[in-house]
DNA sequence: TTATCTGCAAAATGTTTGCATGCAC
DNA sequence: GTGCATGCAAACATTTTGCAGATAA
């Protein structure tokens, strides 16, 4: 976890890019949230320790740690894009129709489906994601 | 394929909901086209047979059919939502990042995942989706 | 005939851009 | 000191809403 956060940094500072305390701040919040935040909840967050940033900033660097490919947009039905903090360890996503919550699991099964797909239709493989949608065990009981 | 437009129109019928000449046009657009189209395309489409029609009708339209669960959204990274026509049997998005064209690919090996990953989480899985990302071949030469 | 759908325009929402000032390096 | 980042406001794109007239049932 500590490391994903020197890895961060040191990506940025090769690419030129300036650890300000706002960017520390959201990287932080990235990493350790497990809920796969909106841009509007970052910015929220942020707010509180940055009374005056703007969600400009937020999307910046957003866009910023994605063209790096260091995180991920899960576009999820109902609404906002969300963000997953490119989590290394590969994972599937668990969304809950109700309360839209999105947790992760880790691969039960690692399927080499990748290989079979590269040869059945010719594609050059270089990413995947799978999510599944359902009632989170909260959500069942109301 | 027939059978799928009957059955929606059984379904919209089933719900009190009109059978207009435009919302004819759009089932059978989204049922015979197998690139996911984003509203946007569906909209110049039909703009083709019915010049005066709005974007909004097909918003709305989509809006209904996805109440209905006939219609998945994908919300996909590089722009705006593409429509899945609810094919009903089940299957993987293949994306190029390229090009952006999105294709259907049958399942291949049918995980059991939903049973595992619901004995290990307490979800009530309803649906899932599974997208694979890369080059296709027509792009890996450029 | 009646309730729903259409299509227009306006509004709401989410995201991006431009630019002057501020700050990391 | 230099150049990238911030934060504000305005611009943009996409989707939704309200409503009067049209139309499927």
């Amino acid at each position: 976890m500590e490391d994903r956060l020197e890895a961060l940094i040191a990506r940025l500072r090769e690419q030129d890019c300036r650890i300000t305390p706002q960017r520390l701040a959201l990287l932080e919040m990235l990493i350790e949230s497990d809920e796969h935040p909106s841009a509007a909840e970052l910015y929220e967050r942020l707010r509180a320790r940055f009374p005056t940033t703007s969600l400009a900033t937020v999307y910046k660097t957003l866009n910023l740690l994605k063209a790096l490919g260091e995180v991920t947009e899960i576009s999820f039905s109902d609404g906002d894009t969300h963000y997953d903090a490119g989590n290394p360890t590969p994972h599937i996503h668990l969304i809950c129709t109700q309360c839209h919550r999105i947790s992760d699991v880790p691969f039960i099964t690692a399927p080499n489906l990748t290989a079979e797909l590269t040869a059945q239709t010719g594609y050059h493989i270089t990413g995947h994601r799978f999510d599944f949608y359902g009632i989170c065990p909260a959500c069942q009981g109301k």
